[in-house]
This record gives C-alpha cells, structure tokens and sequence, in this order.
DNA sequence: GTGCAATATTGCAGAGGGTGCATCATTGTC
DNA sequence: GACAATGATGCACCCTCTGCAATATTGCAC
C-alpha cells in the first residue's frame, strides 16, 4: 500500500497497459499474417484488441510499428554492463556477438514465438524491413553509448556509430541467413556464421 | 525520323519525362530544405513542379521517394562489369570499395550537388532513412546478381546477400562519417576509412 | 498535314493513416 | 469519499495515395 512504486511499477495501471500494448501486437500480427498487411486496416486491429481506433495511435506511432511489436526495446542489463566493462570475453568481435545474439533474442519483447513470428512478417512484407531500420535508428544512440562506455575502459578500433552499425548488421545478417537457410533452427545460432564471413568479405 | 528508336530513347515522350521528373525532385528537394519534410505537402510540390498533385504519382511512388530522387539506379556499366569479372584489382574487398565508391557517385543520379543534398537532407530528416533503406532492399537483387556473377570466376568467402549487404553498409558509414566530420570534403573519400574501421572491429 | 494508336495528364471520389483537442472514465492517494 | 493524474474515447480534420474515366499530347504512317 505505502510502498511507493518501483521504477519496474506494477500498479494495475501499468499491468493494464502492457496488456492492452500486447493485445495491440497480438491482434495486429495475427491480422497481418493471415491477410497481409495492405489488407488490414488499424480500425481492424483496434477492433480485435477492443480498443478504440483513436487509442491505438497512444500505443504505437504507426501501424507498421505495431505489427513489428515496435515500443520497447531493452538490451538485457546484464549483458549490456559486461560489455561496457569490457566483458564478456574481452575480444570485441565476440562480444558484439553476444550483444547481437542477445539483441536478437529480446528482440520482439516477450517470447521466443513472438520474435520468430515477426521475423517471418518481416520476410512476406519487405515494406517492413524500412521501418524496422528506422526503430533502429531511433534506439542507434543506445547502442553508441553502450560502446562509447566501453571506450574508456577498452578502446575501440573504430567509432562508435561505425560500431553500432555493425551491430545492426550482424542482427539483420543473422535474420536473412535464417530466412534462407529455410528457418531452420534458432535465428542467434546463424550470428556466428555471418559474423565470419563478414570479415572474410573485408579482409580478402 | 525513320531512325528506329535507340534503347536510350530521347525523343521527345521521353525528354519530356525525364525534365519533369527531374523538376519534381527539384521542387521536393527545395521546398523539403527550406521547410522540413512535414511542413511540405505533394500539392505544393506538385504546384511548384507545375504538374497535378496527381501526376506526382505517376512518377513518383511516395512522397519521400521524389524527395529522394529514387527512381533510377543504374551502377555505371563498366565498373559493373569489370566487378563481375573479378576486377578492377582482384582483392575482393578492395574492388568491394570501388563498388562502393561508384554507387555513392552515381547515387543521385545527376550531379554531384545534388548527391550531397540528399544527403544532407537524410540528415535533416532521419525519417528518410528508412525509405532510403527500403529503396536498397528494392535494388539488392542487382547487386546479388553482380556478386554472384563474379562468383563463377573468382569464389567468393561468403553469401552473396551478406555481400550486397556490405556494400550498403559501407555506403551508409561512408555516409555517416562524412556527416560526422562536418561534410568535409568528397563522400566518396571516407569509404577506405569505414571499410577500415569495419574489417577492424570484425577482427578485433 | 491528317488520322490513328499509344501514352500522359488531369480531375474526382474515396479509402485509410495519423493528429489535436475536448470530454469522459478509471486509477492512485490521502 | 474527494481530488488529482492519467488514460480512453469521439470528433473533426489534414494528408497520402489509389482507381477510374475523361481528356490532351505525342509518335507514326501515309
């Protein structure tokens, strides 16, 4: 009662409000994946999570940023602080694999599913692709910080928006190679692969 | 008058054409400058391009298409095919460089002013960028094709999707560092330096 | 140069995305 | 239970973009 609210509050405020966003995304993905994403309107899928349409647009910007489940986006804590440290292996090519890998694995939010799910919405509507850089983008300065943090206790070979940019890369790389090895598999388990090639690519 | 019409037509349909679009990434490109993307509308484009809001549209997918001057991209034919071959130098990231450096010049289509306006423009407007990508991911398969045809004579380390991918992203950091280093100088000139700070970081 | 076919431009009507604003409902607090 | 925040909703509205039908322009053959 007199606790006062964390900063990870649960009031019921805020678990009515991740309802409803999961909702959102839930309905939109749903819609999308059986019909296309030209063919569904937001009024649909404000219809499908029971909101008001108006509503929809305080949840999510646009609704492309919905059906990507496009809102949150949060680097595991304690990744990011070994990273910044310098960790965990101490050798940068393999510790931005492990930021790729752990990107890619919180990437829709919630579960396993989600994410693979989006991956696929992302493969039969290329449109998307556009607006999944352009979240990156949004979020690009929390990745340059995260290796501007890094630089002070282990310096960088590179810039860091040159670094942060790898990141992405790697983590779209990764989605491809997935898609065109037929799904096969976890989507982190390709990271090393393209990883390797390319640096083969700009070192022959 | 009898001439049958060359491949690269130029009568006057396509004189035509060509003027009006050119004129209509003008207008976009002034007006997006002096106003911001938002406070600019596709009549007023469409006004200052002296064409209906209508025919906008016949030239031009979007909005941030024309602002972008997307519509043509055509590698300059004789770095392609010297690409294809195995060339210019025979070092696959050297000659991934040249790609690079060619695509950046050619990027705009006409003059080199105008390159560096869209880019100046792409950082005025983040927006654009995801468009920007979406037209990349729209003209992959070409470069795809040129990685794989190199391929049948000189083996290539990696996928030739993680290939094209490269050369985007190493004309986007190009980009960036430009940007970065108070759009000093030509574009084209910090491609050796991200290629550099990428090969690094991958090999760190 | 006249006539015909192909191609472009345009206007119009309309669907759909997205926003600002005022109002109403719910939740948290004391 | 009253009060303040905060969120949901309805409404009016602007803008992007499309399909369609009508009209104008151009290329070409004669």
């Amino acid at each position: 009662m007199t606790a006062p609210p964390a900063p990870g509050d649960v009031g019921l405020r805020e678990r009515k409000k991740r309802a409803r966003a999961d909702a959102i995304v839930d309905a939109a993905q749903r819609l999308v994946l059986a019909r296309g994403l030209d063919a569904v309107t937001v009024e649909e899928i404000a219809e499908a999570a029971q909101i008001s349409p108006r509503t929809f647009f305080n949840y999510f910007e646009t609704k492309d940023d919905a059906v990507l489940g496009q809102g949150s986006f949060e680097l595991d804590a304690e990744v990011r602080e070994a990273f910044a440290a310098g960790g965990p292996t101490g050798r940068l090519s393999a510790d931005v694999e492990v930021l790729v890998r752990s990107m890619l694995g919180a990437f829709a939010g919630t579960g396993h599913h989600q994410a693979e799910q989006v991956l696929e919405i992302l493969q039969l509507e290329p449109r998307l692709l556009g607006r999944h850089f352009a979240w990156f983008e949004r979020h690009k300065s929390q990745v340059v910080a995260l290796f501007d943090r890094r630089h002070t206790s282990a310096p960088l070979p590179a810039d860091a928006e040159v670094c942060a940019m790898v990141v992405f890369v790697l983590a779209r790389a990764a989605m491809d190679d997935w898609g065109r090895t037929g799904h096969t598999g976890d989507v982190v388990d390709h990271v090393p692969h393209v990883t390797r090639q390319l640096a083969a690519i700009l070192t022959a």
